[in-house]
DNA sequence: CTATGGCACGGATT
DNA sequence: AATCCGTGCCATAG
């Protein structure tokens, strides 16, 4: 992706900078790609066999011994091992069964959600349609509900709403189904369609969702019963099945699960930059942090390069001298950026290590200042470094780097465990005086919001949802 | 009158 | 400098 030859010599401390920058922001697969086309356009930059641990396979750094394999028996278990690895399935793909699509075995769910979906549908849209595919999935909330209108999207490329309609309704079978939907009307509607084609659907459901949302999320079941003609216990069993079945926001919380949670389609696995994990999986272990390094073998200046240098004539010489530059900074960009990871990730996991081995609740709130003060480096470099990133954990979830960082995450999961837990559906206020007693102070207008964030309905909403028949 | 959501403000964070 | 987040105030529904 260098585009200017012609410019002053690159190794300028500067320039060194923005390049060491500029690489801390790429997840794994961005760098991967990145080093592979150097590799083939820049000569000097070579790719050398890789050392690798004899018993556990892993690449090793340029030298030293395993980091797994040589840790003494008696390693003290609150230090965590981290360090840069380039595990074998990172680039296969692992275990992978789906031989549907050869094209591409792996289709790395990034964190965006646009161009997620586009790959679906990028191979059956044809070439004049991709563009217009791409400009609807621009135009998504977090919520993944449109924020335009076919009509809209139809007079910018000049085109009748009915060319574009077609293409919406693609998109809105695609993974998250429902994802480019109107409103969670739509969106519940098609993957109802979807889910009929392999399920059976209690009658009136299609009716219920299409017309009577509203009232179902009051929970009116008499006035819709009545409408359709139909028993109330009859409404009440097709709302379960709804709420069990359907999902108004598509795309909200589809973080978090290897698999998804649909099936018929292959499943979708989302590479992280970043493995934790107990030793051999043993709980009473140390945490291992691997932080994937993409690159298979070890990167360097190609000495043979380097040394027939002095043989070229004067004329190619600026341009090798240049190759080569380029080469050893990629070279040392890379490390830096691998280094400054690890020098994160040992402090990360070291403050964050409650929530990492017990879950959410424990989340400390962090922000990147106080990280980037602990380890004398400007915050920006922590919010290169954390952007874009996806953490696998040992419950084998994969979430983004950036939640670690999240102030709000353990008191949303309190507030859940209250409501869950509630015997009476407990108000805003109520649960704020709750979280009082153990320390919390937040105001009844965050408990309200925080509840509305973990997709709660309002306290009158929701009342008695216990599974038990009351007798 | 109570519970809740919308809007907007100010301070913190990036 | 731009964005995010917690909060207060107010309107509205029940």
């Amino acid at each position: 992706m260098l585009q200017t030859h012609y410019q002053q010599p690159i190794a300028t401390p500067s320039a060194h900078l923005a390049t060491t920058m500029s690489l801390l922001s790429l997840t794994a697969d961005e760098l991967l790609e990145k080093v592979e086309s150097e590799l083939s356009s820049n000569p000097a930059l070579e790719l050398v066999e890789e050392r690798r641990c004899p018993n556990c396979k892993r690449l090793l750094p340029p030298s030293g011994p395993c980091p797994i394999c040589s840790q003494p028996t008696d390693y003290q278990s609150d230090q965590p091992i981290v360090f840069v690895s380039a595990p074998e399935d990172f680039y296969t793909g692992g275990s992978l069964e789906d031989e549907d699509r050869p094209d591409e075995p792996y289709v790395p769910m990034t964190l965006d959600l646009p161009t997620y979906v586009l790959k679906q549908v990028s191979a059956e849209l044809c070439p004049e349609e991709r563009p217009i595919a791409a400009y609807i999935l621009s135009h998504l909330d977090e919520d993944g509900f449109l924020t335009t209108t076919p009509l809209e999207i139809a007079r910018y490329y000049h085109k009748l709403p009915s060319q574009i309609t077609p293409i919406i309704e693609r998109l809105k079978h695609c993974d998250p189904i429902g994802v480019c939907s109107a409103d969670p009307r739509e969106a519940m509607l098609t993957q109802l369609e979807v889910l009929a084609e392999t399920h059976s659907v209690p009658k009136y459901t299609r009716e219920i969702v299409s017309r009577y949302l509203p009232q179902l999320s009051q929970r009116h079941y008499a006035e819709i019963a009545h409408n359709l003609g139909i028993a109330s216990s009859q409404v009440e069993q097709i709302a379960e099945f709804i709420s069990e079945n359907l999902n108004p926001f598509p795309a909200r919380a589809q973080w978090g699960d290897i698999h998804k949670p649909t099936n018929g389609n292959p499943e979708v696995y989302h590479r992280p930059d970043i493995l934790i994990y107990f030793l051999n999986d043993n709980p009473e272990n140390p945490l291992v942090v691997e932080i994937i390094h993409p690159i298979r073998g070890t990167l360097r200046v190609n000495p043979l390069f380097k040394a027939s240098l002095k043989q070229v004539e004067d004329e190619k010489q600026t341009e090798w001298k240049e190759d080569l530059e380029k080469a050893s900074l990629l070279v040392k960009c890379i490390q830096q950026r691998s280094n400054a990871l690890r020098l994160m990730l040992e402090k990360l996991v070291m403050l964050q290590k409650d929530y990492i081995v017990s879950g959410e609740k424990e989340m400390q709130p962090l922000t990147r200042a106080e990280i980037a003060k602990e380890l004398n480096v400007h915050e920006s470099t922590i919010s290169r470094a954390v952007s874009g990133k996806t953490v696998q954990l040992p419950n084998k979830r994969i979430v983004p780097l950036a939640i670690f960082f999240d102030r709000s995450l353990s008191q949303r999961t309190i507030i859940k465990e209250i409501i869950e837990a509630e015997k009476h559906p407990m108000s805003d206020s109520e649960i704020q005086e709750r979280l009082k007693k153990q320390g919390i102070h937040i105001a009844r207008r965050t408990v309200a919001k925080y509840r509305s964030m973990e997709g709660i309905l309002p306290a009158h909403l929701r009342q008695n949802n216990h599974r038990t028949v009351t007798g």
